[in-house]
DNA sequence: CCGCCCCTACGTCATTTGTCGCACCCACCC
DNA sequence: GGGTGGGTGCGACAAATGACGTAGGGGCGG
């Protein structure tokens, strides 16, 4: 293995995405660009890193940089990227995703990644971030840079500042549930359930059950009703 | 090609997706395929209903497909197809989601769609579907067309019943905002706000907002807030 | 032209929802 | 022990919500 930073060499990209639509692109793109090739796909972070290990024991040449979704089948990006850059380290992983939320940013990062771009940032971004990655460098899509440092200080206005008691009359207004429907399954006084609402919409400064269910949703605390 | 229509002309595309990356990546691929040309690019419904509009007006040709994501902030993928597909009749849509629920695609298909394609398809069938989308033909995924034979056979209580207006009044109940909102927002007085909302609800037997909110967001009328 | 549907609007009513203050109990910690 | 925070409960009140009937005007197809 020789050092990295060689301005002529062609940058090695493997596109890790369930969407073969996306893989398809991200090849058509990139033929585009000079300096960047991609060499490998896969369709799940389980292929990744399956194909990645293949080629080691062949001794064929890993790719510089990986290109790598959150959201896929059997193995999610996260778990490949710690699983790659430990097996890997000489492969740096870029995450590609749709979400911004810092707690993906958070999770992605704490996994080794080298970078994360959101779906919808410039295309000559990622080529930028694919760059500085095969240099050594870290990448963060300015709007999720912006996002990470606003919940790293901004005061706690999350789901964390409710008790255990209130994210559970969360989930249930987040489901549609009435009141008096919470009240029964909880076996409390509506009355009770009502409090705990009131104080959840406080808490959130929210100002109805349907912008709460809404936040619920947004921040995962019950999943999307799709 | 040479079974199909006309070999020389071009079909004119329009891509509408939030992903920047997805929309080059498109182009790029598409730049690959003979006979196919993006002329067109927009990140959410919005955009792309102005932007047919303003080449209506403009005397300017309009595009013989449009490749539609559901999944966009501001106005969905679905919202935008029956906007598109009402006024300009000769554009076909094709929708090309992430996603293979009968609900979404039933709604798809409900605005006008003539094509629902998943992003993990293969390359290849999206173009098939882009020729068959200029010839007139509706080309649905084969996964997705058995999952909704299944479905076809259940009584109406979807979106479908609803009328434009209650739509357009269901979209801004699943964004959270209250009566008096909605009111002004459409310019309408509180009172109508609430009528629709009932009329809402009872059409599609629900009890609450927040249900209807919810409703919306897994027959795909908004993106999922996540 | 007539009927039908949609949008608009209002009145009225019952119910739900949300706020505020107060209170009790219990577990936990200082 | 005493304080603290969370869960529970109530009363009273204000506001929002939802149901029901009624009704005018506009558009559109029979």
């Amino acid at each position: 293995m020789r050092g990295d930073a060689d301005p002529d060499r062609v940058i090695r990209i493997m596109v890790v995405d369930d969407h073969a639509i996306v893989r398809r692109g991200l090849l058509a793109y990139t033929d585009t660009v000079a300096g960047l090739r991609v060499v490998g796909e896969a369709a799940d972070g389980q292929q990744a890193v399956a194909l990645l290990r293949q080629w080691e024991t062949l001794g064929e040449p890993l790719p510089d940089v990986v290109l790598m979704d959150l959201q896929m089948p059997r193995m999610g990006g996260v778990e490949a990227t710690a699983a790659i850059v430990r097996a890997h380290p000489g492969v740096r992983v870029v995450v590609l995703s749709s979400f911004g939320e810092a707690e993906r940013v958070h999770a992605a990062l704490a996994a080794g990644a080298a970078g994360y771009l959101l779906k919808d940032a410039d295309p000559d971004e990622v080529v930028m971030a694919v760059r500085a990655a095969a240099e050594g460098e870290v990448h963060l899509d300015s709007a999720v840079a912006r996002q990470l440092t606003r919940r790293m200080t901004a005061p706690n206005v999350g789901l964390t500042s409710l008790t255990a008691r209130e994210r559970e009359i969360l989930t249930l207004v987040a489901q549609g549930h009435a009141n008096r429907d919470i009240a029964d399954r909880l076996a409390i006084s509506e009355r009770t359930a009502r409090t705990h609402v009131s104080n959840v919409l406080s808490k959130l400064q929210l100002s109805s059950r349907t912008q709460a269910a809404l936040l619920a949703i947004r921040e995962g605390l019950i999943p999307p009703p799709a």
